[in-house]
DNA sequence: GTGAAAGCGCTAACAC
DNA sequence: GTGTTAGCGCTTTCAC
């Protein structure tokens, strides 16, 4: 406990099997012709002793660490750590390890990370960027480096690299289209905060819809703000001040959706019958809250391990070229939603 | 974009000022004597230059990296993810990185985990057990090849080191009074799986207070499962068949009691009213269910930093004597325990 | 097929 | 105060 054991190298394996160091590197990569015979011994012998490598040496010779970094807005948020859990299953079983730092979703802490970090304790870099991040040249700089990106969800769009993202055009588009369908006339839209791409993306999607159906639109109805709960709940609010109330609402995510419905409950206005409420995302709450929570079914496991999985072939491949992948949603149609006649 | 540039070493900045790396070594660590000038012209330097250290060479020449590891259950869940973004807090605020590892509640993949970790890669580990992990020589092993472990949360007894927990005893003790206080007189408890140490203090807490009460206490009101919502409803169901019903349950967390609720609200079974609950954790998701859960509120974050804190303070003073610390709850009365009579 | 030796970027005696 | 040197554990020419 209180003596640090010195761990096994591979000296010490070369020198009790009396080869040299190199062979037993050699041995131990499974690459280089190494004597069959020889290979085995080592490989028996480095099981045994229980052998490591030390991977800042690894890193330090080959310029290489299996160091996957991630940087996301928050972790406490059903869509990031559903994407977390994917990337990490690919990234394990790839032997890359997860280095994980939280924006909080402001972008002077996401400049200090990235101004941070030692890129040569890192093969690459996942990244979903914060809401108010308006320039992306750290990002660009850190590329030039030689540090490949992968972003994913909240993209920028000046950055040329590979990109992962839901379809989140036809998801609104989708999402619009069935509260139409269900009858509702006048749609609102609690977005997200503006530039930020993906809330843009949803954003045109709506109105896409609602044109494409002839359907009433009004700038009052369309309200920016940010992401929480509470911002649903506000926003819900202020359309209800509203002289020409809508009689859905469209929320860029599940939780702003929530809030809406809250505020709605509190004025006892019915969910469904007198206001349609649909989100994004699936948070598992939308099946427990009541009235339950129609929305549009994010891939985000998928989009983590689609992220990794590009990321790694950015590492290991070095020309390889940027794709950009979207990945579709699913309309899950629950109670929220049902319609004035239901 | 094709080419990596070559990153700034102390030796082109050794180079460039005509003086010797470690002189730029010594100057950049803010240790030994340097002249005060040579320091701030190295420093300048070295600013200019954009100089990020190349952490696999410190790593190997110091034997220490700055990353702390992470072994959790899982990641998509209130009560981890804002453990780790406490975590993140003080480990960011101290220059270390953190490293995440997911078992998925597998002991298996616990294992795997621990297997294949480079120890010469952390400087040290924060970990939560998964539920049937049932002997922890493993980290044993780790902690005597010199790599100091902090546990929280699911933390093992046998294991002499830092751990962090709640007060998960009294935390169960002080909801089943608060039950038995709002005129509940058949309390049962869903409890998590055997085995599990904090599971088992929940279990003694609920257990205590009643017989601290002299309440009804039955065998079959105690079930014991996973921890899943699935599961709440579940254990919640076969709780209804019985003869004798209880008129209360205490869950070992708010997915359990929420999974409860749902198969309760199934039964048309007015929550609170006919049949009062409470869970643990604090979850938002209690506050957005109707009615709203009545809980024990955990201190997440605060875990999170006081177990990084401690951790730290064993990777940097190689004597620090262990630390077990408990961090109280609090009871958040909401709707789902109100009593007969409101 | 294997060994010797140099080197990755940094730190830490040890000299001066 | 500063430079010289060796060395952390591993990979990788270059010989043989």
């Amino acid at each position: 406990m209180d003596q640090k054991k010195r761990p096994i190298t591979i000296k010490d394996i070369a020198r009790i099997l009396n080869i040299s160091v190199s062979t037993v590197s050699r041995a131990l990569r499974d690459t280089y012709d190494v004597n069959r015979e020889t290979k085995e011994r080592v490989v028996a012998l480095a099981a045994e002793l229980n052998y490591k490598p030390n991977f800042n040496a690894t890193g330090l010779a080959k310029g290489s660490t299996r160091n996957i970094g991630i940087i996301i807005p928050h972790i406490t948020n059903y869509y990031f750590s559903t994407v977390i859990t994917g990337i990490q299953e690919i990234a394990f079983s790839q032997g890359f390890k997860i280095v994980l730092f939280v924006t909080n979703d402001s972008a002077v802490r996401e400049r200090e990370i990235i101004e941070s970090l030692a890129i040569s304790s890192l093969d690459g870099l996942l990244v979903s960027i914060s809401s108010n991040t308006d320039e992306c040249m750290h990002f660009q700089e850190i590329m030039d480096a030689g540090l490949p990106i992968v972003f994913f969800d909240r993209v920028p769009l000046e950055i040329e690299t590979s990109k992962v993202v839901q379809d989140d055009y036809y998801g609104a588009f989708q999402a619009t289209v069935h509260l139409i369908d269900n009858g509702y006339t006048r749609i609102a839209h609690i977005a997200g905060p503006k530039g930020l791409s993906f809330t843009e993306k949803r954003l045109y999607g709506y109105l896409d819809a609602l044109k494409e159906y002839n359907m009433e639109c009004s700038e009052e109805w369309i309200v920016h703000s940010g992401f929480s709960q509470q911002d649903g709940e506000h926003d819900c609010n202020q359309l209800l001040k509203l002289k020409n109330k809508p009689n859905a609402i469209f929320a860029v995510n599940d939780r702003k959706a929530i809030g809406a419905m809250l505020a709605l409950k509190n004025e006892n206005i019915m969910i469904g019958k007198e206001i349609g409420v649909i989100g994004f995302t699936n948070d598992p709450i939308s099946t427990i809250i009541s009235p339950s929570l129609t929305t549009v079914a994010e891939p985000a496991f998928e989009i983590g391990k689609r992220s990794c999985e590009l990321l790694i072939k950015h590492i290991t491949k070095p020309y390889f070229e940027p794709e950009h992948v979207v990945l579709a949603n699913r309309l899950i149609i629950r109670e929220s939603s049902m319609g004035f006649d239901s």
